[in-house]
RNA sequence: GCCCCGAUGGUGAAACGGAUAUCACAACAGUCUUCGGAACUGUCGGUCCAGGUUCGAUUCCUGGUCGGGGCACCA
């Protein structure tokens, strides 16, 4: 439909004598200026010197015979300029059922077509636990790997997580200190992280040996270390698989630290000679300065590769593994300034790579609630979070998995609902309590639209029609040009603010109009089964559960 | 100290240089149970400060205030 307009203002364009001029088209905020507005006459009066009023005038003159009755009732100039269209009944109808028919199809885009796309998230560290940092990176990133896929784009998700380094030798230190050779649960291993990572920083004995530990496990000679490295790497990740699972998540690829150190150190030496890296107290480093970005060390002077030689080893391996047209990376926005760096480094080692690499930061999570708040050294674990608004969830859900869908829809929401980057407050009650402004009320909303459908009988009911399109079916009919702009503004909140509305306007109908045994009672199935389609395509664009009861 | 990011009703968020700044929660006042009230209707209340660019600024620029993050051998 968008498309359509678009069309028909540019041609209305030409004929007033402004071809080829950039306008946008879009939903207007007040829902009384009607179904689109554009500003085309507001940039066309600047480039012709004219008065924007009566140009706007001419345009919706000119707009009524372009667009034709039969899709615009009514085009009107308001404020500075602006060219409102409302829609005629029969094509908000036409667009409805559209909608209803198209069914899982409807709101498929062709922006992305044939592109192939990467999106790295989540970059969990073994034998440590999931926070619930991570929780946000993971769900961010699932929601825009779904946007870009339903756009046409031919997508692989990686994760990137640390399997060697201080961190690892500070959990290993930890279990041979209590004699453990064989971790159970990921919780254990967590808790003996804990534990050298106090150690290191009190304890100047434990540091040294954890500084040893470090590099025997790089050297990768001993093989009893080695065994335990094994063992402990397996069981934290398949606790990230589990996690994953439950977030409606999986990847193509997982990619660890293992797998990037000889890579990455293979090209900063080679870049050492080519004088992009200098030596520096021992040290190989980028020096920043010359392009305004802090000046970090990639090898370290006790010749172990950082995260940031990794991390260039991992973009040649992933081109070596699935060649792209764009790579996304998705971290937390405390990496915004370390990526910087290694961005700079990679668009001296390969300027090609570096180019279609697009870094996107992710918010902090913090909870509202003080009993949940942690303090020093004590994290919250994703799984543990998770799993306590399982619990809240249960309380109103006996069914174990729609109490599932719940937490997770309500979590999920309160992540998507702002722009990534932004922090994220989590008010545990709030985000249960599911009045409004909440994964559940989207999902409930939907579930009540199932229940007419599922309740309505073929070919009974009213054949009537209303006067008047119901607000809720100039809703609908946006639909595919919000999750077009949501995959490309990688901003899923977008997607989430407006399915809200949806809910909103449906709740309303549903509140406001009877469909079963009504005279219109056809029509407003049509209606139903097409909020149920936008709604149920929209959650799972966002990764977001739609159970079928509640 | 230097660098980056942010600041919108009591709270959390929208607004690709445009309209009377949108929405939800909370608060207050109603609906009284219908195809399920996890609902609906109404009221209240806001762009951090000072300049600048523009016909027009929440948006762009400069300065300030406040908050968050980062600043090489951790990730």
């Amino acid at each position: 439909m968008e498309e359509k307009i678009r069309k028909a203002v540019a041609e209305a364009l030409g004929r007033v004598g402004a071809p080829d001029i950039s306008f946008t088209v879009e939903r207007p905020s007040v829902a009384l200026h009607g179904d689109y507005a554009t500003n085309a006459a507001l940039v066309a009066a600047k480039a012709l010197g004219r008065k924007p009023h009566e140009l706007a005038d001419e345009l919706a003159r000119t707009l009524i015979d372009t667009l034709g009755k039969d899709i615009a009732s009514h085009v009107g100039v308001a404020g500075p300029g602006f060219v409102n269209i409302t829609l005629a009944r029969e094509a908000v109808t036409l667009a409805v059922a559209e909608a209803a028919a198209q069914g899982p199809e409807w709101g498929k885009g062709v922006t992305e077509s044939g592109k192939r796309v990467m999106v790295e998230y989540s970059n969990p560290n073994a034998f440590k636990e999931m926070h619930v940092g991570h929780l946000v990176g993971t769900i961010v990133g699932e929601a825009l790997s779904r946007l870009i896929e339903n756009e046409g784009a031919l997508l692989a998700r990686d994760t990137f997580g640390g399997d060697i380094g201080p961190n690892v030798a500070k959990a290993l230190w930890g279990l041979r200190k209590k004699g453990i050779s064989e971790p159970a649960t990921a919780n254990e291993i967590g808790i003996a992280y804990t534990e050298g990572s106090n150690a290191y920083e009190t304890d100047p004995a434990a540091k040294e040996e954890i500084d040893a530990l470090n590099q025997a496990i790089y050297a990768g000679t001993d093989t009893a270390l080695m065994e335990l490295w094994r063992k402990g790497r397996d069981i934290s990740v398949e606790e990230f698989r589990r996690i994953w699972r439950l977030l409606g998540t999986h990847f193509d690829f997982e990619f660890f630290d293992s797998d990037t150190t000889e890579i990455g150190v293979r090209v900063v030496n080679d870049g050492l000679n080519k004088g992009i890296f200098e030596m520096s107290d021992g040290a190989v480093i980028y020096n920043g300065e010359k392009k305004a970005v802090h000046t970090m060390v990639f090898i370290t002077s006790h010749d172990t590769p950082t995260y940031e030689a990794k991390d260039i080893g991992l973009a040649f391996l992933k081109e070596e593994r699935w060649s792209s047209d764009e790579s996304i990376v998705i971290t937390g926005n405390e990496q915004t300034g370390r990526f910087k760096t290694v961005l700079a480094a990679l668009a001296d080692v390969a300027p090609l790579v570096a180019r279609k690499t697009k870094h996107l930061s992710t918010g902090f999570l913090k909870l509202a609630s003080g009993k949940m708040s942690s303090r020093e050294g004590n994290v919250i674990t994703a799984a543990g979070f998770i799993q306590e608004i399982i619990e809240l969830s249960a309380e109103k859900n006996p069914d174990p998995l729609i109490a599932e869908q719940v937490a997770i829809g309500a979590i999920k929401y309160m992540i998507l609902r702002q722009a990534p980057g932004s922090d994220i407050i989590f008010d545990t009650e709030k985000s249960l309590s599911l009045e409004g402004d909440s994964g559940p009320y989207l999902q409930y909303a939907l579930v009540r639209a199932k229940k007419i459908l599922a309740y309505a009988s073929e070919g009974a009911g009213g054949t009537g029609e209303p006067d008047a399109p119901y607000a809720i079916e100039r809703l609908i009919l946006h639909f595919p040009a919000v999750v077009a702009r949501a995959a490309r503004e990688l901003a899923p909140n977008l997607l989430t603010t407006y399915l809200t509305e949806l809910a909103s306007a449906w709740n309303t109908f549903y509140a406001t109009e009877q469909v079963l045994g009504s005279s219109e009672e056809l029509y407003k199935q049509r209606v139903a089964s097409a909020f149920a389609h936008t709604m149920t395509n929209g959650l799972t664009l966002l990764g977001i559960p739609t159970p079928e009861k509640m």
